[in-house]
DNA sequence: ATGAAAGCGCTAACAA
DNA sequence: TTGTTAGCGCTTTCAT
């Protein structure tokens, strides 16, 4: 059995609260007995034992994060953004991959593995309406990205809709007559949804027709986005003159299949993506992307789980929407 | 205060004894009775607490990992890996950064703030064969990468000389006689040191002279990579034939720096990078790479601290060095 | 098949 | 300023 507290207060010929004192740092020791508890701390080489210290004081000082996967490079970046912000407050994060099974996000929800943490942000994937009263009352909980539940739950986002509209905008702007949209239908998220909304408003606006062959089905893969654009480009529909791809890695998989279809990006057909990963800017050529502020949108999710945990129970649950912005690159630059 | 094992004993008119029976799926347990207490369970919404299991068990079911930054795709990729197979021996993982830097490192030695796990799987940049004695006596640790102390510690890598001499042959292969070493003296890490071995040893194999102008000095990022080579082909040295990056970041920097100098790869310049990230297959050209099998790594790495956590303490230390495997690409498709 | 009860190591309320 | 002590919620030994 480890060294505990009583050992060290035995040797040091205090109580285990002396011994507690010292360790937590509180104010009223004398110097002399605290010399000589830390001398025997030493000696023994004593560890502090967090599962009992979590057991008393009912937290643990750990936050879960969920994410559907890893390979998706914006989760690998929201999740460094998110150890980064939580550390800041004094959290240490446990991440939990889903790899958006339904099953796994319910448990979750319900408490599952995690039981560890004080709170949990989760970016969730498959999960529905009908799901939320299997959610664990009391235990704090922040959704990022789509909002699942209709409830009150604390929620931050982007603005999906409108960002769909400026890429879109933007496309029309240089020229663009005939716009793809890449990658609808992807699941049951409402992501999807959103985007495409924001595609539709865009051109129905510009007077542009919305053509179902230019709407083309695929999961978020860049090897499935580079496959879609390939079977197009065989068929004999006539080429768009502009992609809107909804994520980056579509956009890059098509990137690659224009290229070895001998077409030019941006000159026959420019290309727009979202989420600005960092391989977008050293894409060649370049990627233009919507950027969505991951910094941010780690930093408010920390901040709204701290507030749950720490705040009054009954707090009304707050919907944060950050910024977003087009980042002009290479991949849309003509005229 | 939560809901425990006693209320639900209480209402189910048992012992806490038999609660618990029913949470850990004890064998013997009367169906009805079972019955009787998932209802209670329900009823009550009962969701039992971690920490008192954890103190009571002694184990928590986590493994710390810790790496030194998230925006590596190597790391990502490995974290991804570690996740997943921690999984399948019951294991949550909590992610720790350390940044590189070396107080951050020594805290997890020390045991610090992962006090909640059972083991901790590592990949250090600053530790030293000092700090050894730091290490926390009977905490399970495996070091991934370089391995730091000369002492009885499990490691897992990969062979870098071998490797980086596999890649440097291949350029000869392919026809290079003036092969550059792109990434030298990246802080004190003796990864570095090993590849240079193995390039300097193949070329003197080879019977090829070791120029030191062609040793570049950067650190492992793309950006600096891109710096790098756009700084040597402006200068009036002589172009090399062939460059041997010690990572993909600064492979992929590089084949961009390459390009807006309107050099040609391969057929100016062939390029052979080392972690094979997701990306080198899809740059254009892609990406020869040195193919570090991250899951197996992982999964040894798991393995090992899985075998200290349950095993008998007085194991001897063990290493393990996995294979590693020459993707060829366009980036070398000369001939 | 189930009950009673002893701690795991720590914090904090109560005393002194 | 420090000592004493009651649990936090759970597993598990010993009975029954």
């Amino acid at each position: 059995m480890a060294v505990s507290m009583r050992d060290v207060a035995q040797l040091a010929g205090v109580s285990q609260r002396t011994v507690s004192n010292v360790v937590n740092d509180y104010q009223f020791v004398r110097p002399e007995t605290r010399e000589r508890v830390q001398q025997a701390m030493e000696t023994l080489g004593y560890v502090p034992n967090a599962a009992a210290r979590s057991l008393r004081a009912g937290r643990t000082g750990m936050l879960a994060l969920v994410i559907p996967n890893f390979e998706a490079r914006y989760f690998a970046d929201l999740a460094g953004a998110v150890i980064h912000e939580a550390e800041t407050l004094g959290y240490t994060v446990l991440i939990e991959v889903s790899g958006a099974s339904h099953d796994r996000e319910l448990g979750v929800l319900a408490g599952g593995r995690s039981q560890l943490t004080d709170g949990a942000i989760m970016s969730a994937l498959t999960l529905q309406q009908a799901d939320e009263h299997l959610r664990r009352p009391g235990y704090p909980l922040v959704l990022v990205g789509d909002l699942v539940f209709e409830g009150p739950v604390d929620h931050v986002g982007i603005p999906n809709r409108e960002a769909a509209r400026t890429a879109v905008e933007h496309l029309i702007s240089v020229g663009c007559r005939r716009v793809m949209l890449l990658g609808t239908e992807n699941g049951p998220t409402t992501t999807s949804k959103l985007r495409e909304q924001g595609y539709r408003e865009t051109l129905e606006a510009a007077g542009l027709p919305v053509l179902p062959e230019l709407l083309l089905d695929t999961e978020w893969g860049r090897q499935r986005g580079q496959d879609a654009i390939e079977r197009f480009v065989a068929s004999d529909i006539e080429l768009p003159d502009g992609i809107f791809a909804m994520n980056d890695s579509l956009a890059l998989g098509a990137l690659r299949a224009l290229r070895s279809a001998g077409l030019r990006v941006p000159e026959d057909v420019a290309v727009v993506g979202f989420d600005d990963v960092e391989e977008a800017r050293f894409a060649s050529p370049s990627l233009t992307s919507i950027s969505p502020a991951v910094e941010e949108i780690a930093r408010t999710a920390v901040r709204l789980v701290h507030e749950q945990i720490t705040g009054r129970p009954a707090r009304t649950a707050t919907h944060v929407l950050v910024e977003y912005e087009l980042k002009v690159r290479e991949s849309t630059a003509r005229q």
